[in-house]
DNA sequence: CCTCCTGATAGCAGCGACTGCCATCAGACT
DNA sequence: AGTCTGATGGCAGTCGCTGCTATCAGGAGG
């Protein structure tokens, strides 16, 4: 029995959250956790790389989805606004799940190799999106900033929003520190508006 | 013999890189490093938490650096020149030694571990910039927002610095980059000068 | 209905990363 | 010399992860 069942995957990362939540990540062996989805360790590695990666299962979807955004955007969007839209859809749709949010932001805060391997999972999304804005002419070093960028606020925004998940607008967080940014960013060394080239040193 | 020499962790640290340099992260072990180093394998992890870390020792420094470079400003520089010099030092001394900052970029591009635990120290080091921004005054939100951005930056600048280290001014190139960011950031819905908050949605 | 073929799975064996435990040892201190 | 302390050697064991092989479910063909 189970064997042969349909969404192997699906089913690992279900069980997977379930047990780490419930008794921690680090106290969850993989054995555990094929056996709760009714199959073999072995299967368990062969259908993930690792144990980190059944954790975020979810996020290629979700990876896929902002890739789209970006891309189904009408052309004369600004690159900035494309990357904002794409980000600001995903802040959405995080606190339609604020509670699953909040449990897996618990699991990821209090774990370092779950940390380390988010902040290689949105790396993998800054750089998707960079693509998707490159497919649509936007020259390569100006993508690459933009999505990087663009995460970085999103993580600052979504740390803060936890803290009060209730009480904040995640997607409104996420555009005024892109604001915040822009005016900080430009409150450098003479004012806005100066030429492109800064350097001084050297 | 090789027991109760002083700078175990430093000889260890160089021992690493030199085995990860000849044969792979992945096809060296523990007790290598710790027999190349004159000790036990026990000790090595004793000293250093897993093997990744040890081929990060040096950024400690680097990190003590940064932060000393932000609280030796002085008070009239805008948070953004702060994080910026500390980063355009950072540039400098990476550049000086162009040969090393290569064998380790090769090693990081060719492991995903390490390249996780590369992106983790990055993370690091803009969360120290961004309190040493702090205790300068600035406020929080703004201070991560700038230290993790300028992190960010940087490594877009060095990944492209390292395709032709010789004809490329890595200080330079970092400057530019912050400078292209703010215009990109700028070219967003309704050009510069918009007011801060942009939210639209809800 | 039986057979063959293919891809997925079970199950075992084994390596290496990492940890807890304890005996041991160098050097400082008295 | 005696003691005390912190660092080290060394053993045993767990767990993440992999290669290999036998086995199994289901489809294609007879």
């Amino acid at each position: 029995m189970g064997r042969w069942e349909p969404n192997p995957r699906g089913r690992l990362a279900k069980a997977a959250v379930e047990l780490f939540a419930a008794q921690g990540f680090d106290d969850t062996t993989g054995a555990q956790i094929a056996a709760r989805a009714g199959m073999h360790e072995r299967s368990f590695f062969r259908l993930f790389p690792d144990k980190r990666e059944v954790f975020f299962h979810a996020v290629e979807a979700a990876q896929r989805e902002a890739v789209a955004v970006i891309a189904d955007l009408p052309e004369d969007v600004a690159p900035i606004d494309a990357v904002a839209a794409a980000v600001a859809q995903r802040c959405e749709t995080i606190q339609q799940h604020t509670d699953a949010a909040l449990i897996r932001h618990e699991l990821v805060s209090a774990n370092a190799e779950l940390r380390e391997r988010d902040l290689s999972k949105h790396a993998e999304l800054a750089a998707a999106m960079a693509e998707a804005l490159c497919e649509r002419g936007t020259a390569e070093p100006v993508a690459q900033l933009l999505a990087h960028t663009a995460v970085a606020v999103f993580r600052l925004s979504f740390e803060r929003w936890t803290a009060d998940p209730e009480r904040q607008d995640l997607p409104a967080m996420f555009r005024d520190g892109l604001g915040e940014l822009a005016s900080a960013l430009a409150a450098g060394r003479g004012g806005p508006h100066r030429p492109k080239r800064v350097g001084k040193r050297q």
